[in-house]
DNA sequence: TATTGTTATACTCTATAACTATA
DNA sequence: TATAGTTATAGAGTATAACAATA
């Protein structure tokens, strides 16, 4: 288990481990929007809360994942008054996204959520072991 | 981006390189099955590998997936031919699962395939931090 | 009664290509 | 011509509950 193999495998059963402690998580939490808008939307409503207002593409860089599918994410969020979509003054073409009052209430209840339960998933690590974890995945 | 949060987040961009690396890779392999039996089919293989035969039950808790997922995406590979079942002899509820020679032989491609992924990747690190980082995910 | 595994359903995420509009 | 973002579509993963068969 020490090749890079196995560390792919651990790896995803890492963020299994958070994607279904969220979705669990989330059902407690007694909010039918954040149960509603998917694993992706908190994700996007973290990533803005992170520097906004921020272009489509940025968030897609940042994310990792396709135009394609942040277009409907974003248009889902929107449709839920949880972001808000202003025009680029200086570049007709960008969109630039911000989280909504309501929006930034749902995403600090979703950070929250999320950083128990990863601290939890982590608990078997010394408070240096899992700042060291963080640097080695920063690294990369 | 030291707090779990921020592990959360670049744990989840590692799995995504990953993901889009195989999917790239596969693709030149010029293998119309591996293509076919998608990223969890490749999983399954390579973790049948690691201990065959093993029941669907054990395959499910590696997984960690759900059970009704592994049932169809086995069912798929029973009809690739790429894994084979059998009754488990003590007890009747169980199916064991094993790879056919065919299924074994695109494991190894896949491995070797995910392999290389994951050392580009982890081309930032250094040896030693590398086995840091596979000793750290196995530790939670 | 508990466990192994299956079926069915609805939802979410992913990949690709073709497209519009602005630069 | 290149870039930002949208649309459409097909394929794959995920969650849940109800179910049959065996222990």
């Amino acid at each position: 288990m020490e090749s890079p193999f196995g560390i792919g495998q651990s790896a995803n059963r890492f963020m299994r481990r958070i994607q279904s402690g969220m979705h669990a998580k989330v059902r407690t939490l007694g909010e039918n929007v954040a149960k509603d808008i998917g694993p992706h939307g908190g994700f996007i409503l973290n990533t803005l809360a992170e520097g906004e207002p921020m272009p489509v593409q940025e968030l897609v860089r940042i994310m990792a994942r396709d135009k394609s599918q942040m277009t409907r994410k974003i248009k889902d969020l929107e449709a839920k008054s949880l972001i808000v979509r202003t025009q680029c003054p200086t570049d007709g073409r960008v969109s630039l996204l911000s989280l909504s009052d309501e929006g930034r209430d749902i995403q600090k209840k979703l950070q929250r959520a999320l950083t128990s339960v990863i601290e939890e998933i982590l608990s078997p690590l010394s408070e240096e072991e899992q700042s060291q974890l963080a640097q080695l995945l920063q690294k990369i």
